[in-house]
DNA sequence: TTGAAAGCGATACCAC
DNA sequence: GTGGTATCGCTTTCAA
């Protein structure tokens, strides 16, 4: 039993292949009568059209790429991809994912393979520290780039990218608000070849901390732990190891920040009665354990980077290509002074 | 500057177009100088293969589906997608995913994006819960269904499915042997009109009671709470309104244990102090609270079914289309009478 | 409103 | 080892 085609539907429809084309993707054009013929015979038969030929056809691949430093099963990434998807799929599109694109060796398999992105009809770059002369190479493909939390924003299409400088900057500034004068911020090393977006955040922190030490006088430090899965646990070694327990502790991220609260409890420290920390991301459980953090909202920015990307494709401008967005500090009981939102 | 076809590489290249299709295809069948003149031609040009004249005239579209009841930025789904993606992205197949089939509207989704799985080579139906005459539909479609965590597995061409009940049975039995008397059971309810294939450790944790209460002396008690948002909030108040704090529990899943463990410690009760409790699936920080729980790999599931897919893809025969899986006990620190490892 | 026919960009069979 | 050509399934003028 062969699988039913265009031209066995118009056969059974007693019609031309022309009118059954029309009768799915433009209904209007084709009178009332014929088409509910079309569509039993279409419905009779299990047919569908063929996208492949459809795309064939258009010269659109109704495909996009999305490309990520890490494995979509971090928080981050998932968020960014159910953003992207929750759009594109519903115009037709389909999501061509490209992983672990981090060290030295997969990024060269990575350009080297490009041809393939030359089969999609957008990319996009998440969290991903890219050069300046492989965006160049991608742009070299013709379709829209957008990046998601990428430096150098403005040499893509479009992006969205959070205030992670920013957004640590007023962290730390508020635990200096609170009054902490020995403050740390706690953070995973690099990647190697890589200076990940979230390595700003760092900046920020000894940014917030310099402008402060004058008139606060705090004293702070920047504690960084090899990256890799035991990064909380070398976190809390470096926070027990120094002289003083540190009255304020600021997180690269919720991820660490979480751990790192779980474990101090256990050696006795309980946040906001010992110490106050603040994270940074709002990622799964920062509510649970009451962690006080900066807000980011992958989903949206994966939503709208793919708002973007679809308008560049219908061959419109952008208003407003490049956003840049700012975290939002969501109090909740892990710093000294809260007193309720 | 229009995009570069197979004709214009032919031309530049001094060649006929089968023989550049061959060179990219079946380079053997190419004589070693022709072929670097065409790759010549080629990258000079930016030139690739187009998937979707390959995907028309191969009949194949390079493209499988994933129906998952919730959404993609679960622990489970987002596992299962990367297992799957993992196998199947260097195939050269990318995943059309069909997200939240599983709210009010169900059955009606459920319809509309049965015509869409025309378009695909395979479709994998994740933690789904589908009714006979449902698979029945997809069958329809004539393209190998492969189930993951699905009831029904046989009805499908292959599946993997976690042993829920059996490994809900054996978590109670271990509280049970650890002398426990006064059990309960937290989870949330069932979807309306699914029966989600989680619902089985309900009856597993049930028949462990029922087995073990004359022998041992036993009390146990489910205690079912509303699905949504708050169900670890609302499990907290369920245990906590009971007459009297149990001594174990038993908890549908790991991401339900976890907050509660940490909101039961704010209460006073910590385990294994005041109680013992174990979870399933060993999802994220459950090695952090130290959770003891019931292992299952989900990604692990996604790999096979995916490979199982491409086995069927090729045309052949399954040596053993169906697996079922059995979680494993992690001892952790949660249960009363751990010992290490 | 409907039909005939020319492609879209590759593949593969058949010659040479 | 290489080239000509029909074909995959659909979309889209152009006529009728």
């Amino acid at each position: 039993m062969h699988k039913a085609g265009i031209r066995d539907v118009a056969r059974e429809a007693g019609v031309s292949i022309s009118t059954v084309s029309r009768a799915f993707t433009k209904p209007q054009l084709v009178s009332q009568a014929t088409r509910d013929r079309v569509m039993a015979a279409a419905n009779k038969l299990d047919f569908n059209i063929s996208r492949s030929a459809m795309a064939l056809k258009s010269g659109q691949t109704y495909r996009v790429a999305l490309l990520m430093s890490e494995g979509i099963t971090s928080w981050f990434n998932a968020e960014v991809f159910a953003g992207i998807d929750d759009v594109m799929h519903g115009k037709g599109y389909d999501i061509s994912l490209y992983q672990h694109i981090n060290d030295a060796e997969t990024r060269d398999r990575f350009f080297t393979v490009l041809p393939v992105l030359r089969n999609v009809d957008a990319v996009f770059v998440a969290s991903f520290a890219i050069e300046p002369a492989e965006i160049e190479q991608l742009r070299r493909t013709k379709v829209p780039i957008v990046g998601i939390n990428t430096p150098d924003p403005l040499r893509f299409d479009a992006s969205e990218t959070i205030d992670d400088e920013g957004g640590m900057y007023r962290a730390a500034q508020h635990m200096i608000k609170l009054g902490h004068k020995r403050i740390v911020y706690t953070c995973s090393a690099a990647a190697e070849t890589l200076d990940a977006s979230i390595d700003l955040r760092g900046h920020g922190f000894i940014r917030a901390c310099e402008r402060a030490q004058n008139t606060h006088d705090i004293s702070w430090k920047v504690l960084t732990v090899p990256r890799g899965r035991d990064f909380a646990d070398n976190a809390l070694t470096a926070v027990l190891s120094e002289d003083r327990f540190p009255d304020a502790i600021c997180c690269q991220m919720d991820m660490m920040a979480i751990p790192l609260m779980i474990k101090l409890a256990r050696h006795g420290y309980r946040a906001p009665r010992d110490y106050s920390i603040i994270g940074f991301d709002d990622a799964p459980y920062a509510d649970t354990v009451e962690l006080t953090t900066m807000r980011q909202n992958p989903y949206e920015m994966g939503r709208n980077a793919a708002m973007k990307a679809l308008t560049l494709l219908e061959g419109r401008a952008l208003e407003q290509p490049h956003a840049i967005l700012e975290p939002k500090l969501v109090l909740r009981g892990s710093d000294s002074r809260y007193e309720g939102e």
